[in-house]
DNA sequence: ACTAAAATGAGAATAGTTATCAACTTTAGG
DNA sequence: CCTAAAGTTGATAACTATTCTCATTTTAGT
């Protein structure tokens, strides 16, 4: 992987993010600063970053996939109602990877975990 | 939901489906025995069965959803090689769900759990 | 600086799924 | 058992998210 502008910037962008962006959501912000960017470009840097574990990408939350720049151990809840994605610690389930693996002699390389329901500000 | 053939016959056809098939799979079974389904009511159906949790959706797992006629409490591996799609039994994380809805404060609803890796038998 | 490999932007193409709609079924009530 | 309202169907168009193509530009090593 050589150096390239393109993807320094969007590796910045979606650290800079709090949120769990789409690369909808990523593509408009990256605009805003780099009117010339290309879609094709953001979903290639998504995915080489992610295939090199820079960045990890969340699928299961929505049809559209969602990228997170931790790559540590953790799980995430998505609202039903307001849909935004929050972070779950992996302690809720210590070594579930590795007794998963225990379990049905698989070797496991990657786990996408992810929780829906109603957040406690949606449940006011 | 009123009662009808198709869905009856949708139904049945993932039940007798040992895998965790796709709507694609499923729709070339189906035509063998009924050829004038179409393609739409069986993605209405599956939809529709998913939401009055008869049947449960998979996603995450590749880019198209997979179907699980087996609603109970269990996760998934899925064969970065050979794509098969197993089961794990909950069992390899007591009370996930209890404990993560401690920690968040969140009301969880259900979860999407998938593992991926190497098989038994694609590590031979 | 020169070259090969890698990356880009633009837009076409693809895959999976959902929407539309007229015709047909199912259901509940009289 | 008839009817009207609600639900479902098949066919196909439409949509959305993502990937592919390709001519041009950028990067890295000599």
């Amino acid at each position: 992987m050589n150096y390239s502008r393109q993807r320094e910037i969007i590796l910045n962008t979606l650290k800079q993010n709090v949120v769990h962006p789409t690369a909808e959501y990523l593509y408009d912000v990256l605009k805003k600063e780099n009117p010339s960017i290309s879609l094709a470009t953001l979903y290639r840097n998504l995915n080489q970053l992610a295939e090199n574990g820079i960045i990890k990408k969340i699928d299961g939350l929505e049809s559209s996939s969602h990228y997170d720049h931790n790559t540590h151990d953790h799980y995430h809840f998505i609202c039903d109602k307001c849909k935004k994605v929050f972070d779950i610690s992996a302690d809720v389930a210590p070594d579930l990877v590795k007794k998963a693996q225990e379990e049905t002699g698989f070797t496991i390389m990657g786990s996408d975990i992810v929780f829906h329901g109603i957040c406690k500000n949606c449940n006011k």
